[in-house]
DNA sequence: CTAACATTTCTATAATTCACGAAATATAGG
DNA sequence: CCTATATTTCGTGAATTATAGAAATGTTAG
């Protein structure tokens, strides 16, 4: 009946949609960009800034408000991360989260041909 | 652009709502039961009947056609299998999706302390 | 064959979610 | 202060989903 210490369907829910999904994926794999600004500077980020994520899933230059609802959701279930830097908000994902769906899946798994678990 | 992996973003969907969840994780629990009839028989089965999925997540003591729907929803996306014992439908958790889903989670992970991802 | 039982499918309704454009907010720079 | 840029919030309509009761399906027993 209790709630689970993070609220598993909320973030299972949230994971549920192909392009959070891939938002999440996304963020995953490109852990630390730098980003390179038009005049040459380089700029150490701890992720890639909301344009960017939305650039790579819909290929789009501009950033839609569909993205940032769907980021939204992502941090409200504690999955990512966005915060200020600068004139942009950075992304990152949230491994707390991650190792604990990790945990979720591995726990138990009894082997079904020695069945412990009854 | 194309899809993660097999269908990973609807099993998220499927966990996504708390009532499915809860009865993912009392399949997941309960592995095994053996069900005891009225006239006393103890017939060997290989998970719970759909009624008692539903007396457990529902506490009703019929089943309703929500539970059926939700656990439809379940085994379209692969988490779970649903098999006619007789008179009843017996269900079990599928160990390979949820090995796939644990993979999903376990992979990479990479230490914040020595990022190796880039 | 008929009755009883377990479960699913059908149908309808209420609620939620998705997507999009417009407006609002926040920040940096001149 | 004013403008440009980046992003979020708001409002709306279309699509999907949840729930519940009624009817249908499949199974066992008599």
């Amino acid at each position: 009946m209790a709630e689970p210490s993070p609220d598993l369907a909320l973030m299972f829910k949230a994971l549920g949609d192909s392009t959070r999904l891939h938002i999440f994926e996304f963020l995953r794999a490109c852990c630390c960009p730098v980003a390179v600004e038009e005049n040459g500077d380089v700029r150490p980020v701890s992720g890639p800034t909301v344009g960017e994520v939305c650039c790579h899933v819909t290929g789009a230059e501009q950033i839609n408000s569909t993205i940032s609802h769907h980021l939204k959701e992502l941090r409200l279930a504690g999955l990512i991360t966005v915060e200020r830097r600068g004139k942009n908000m950075v992304c990152g994902v949230n491994r707390q989260a991650v190792a604990s769906l990790a945990s979720f899946f591995n726990k138990d798994i009894p082997d079904e041909k020695s069945n412990k678990c009854c």
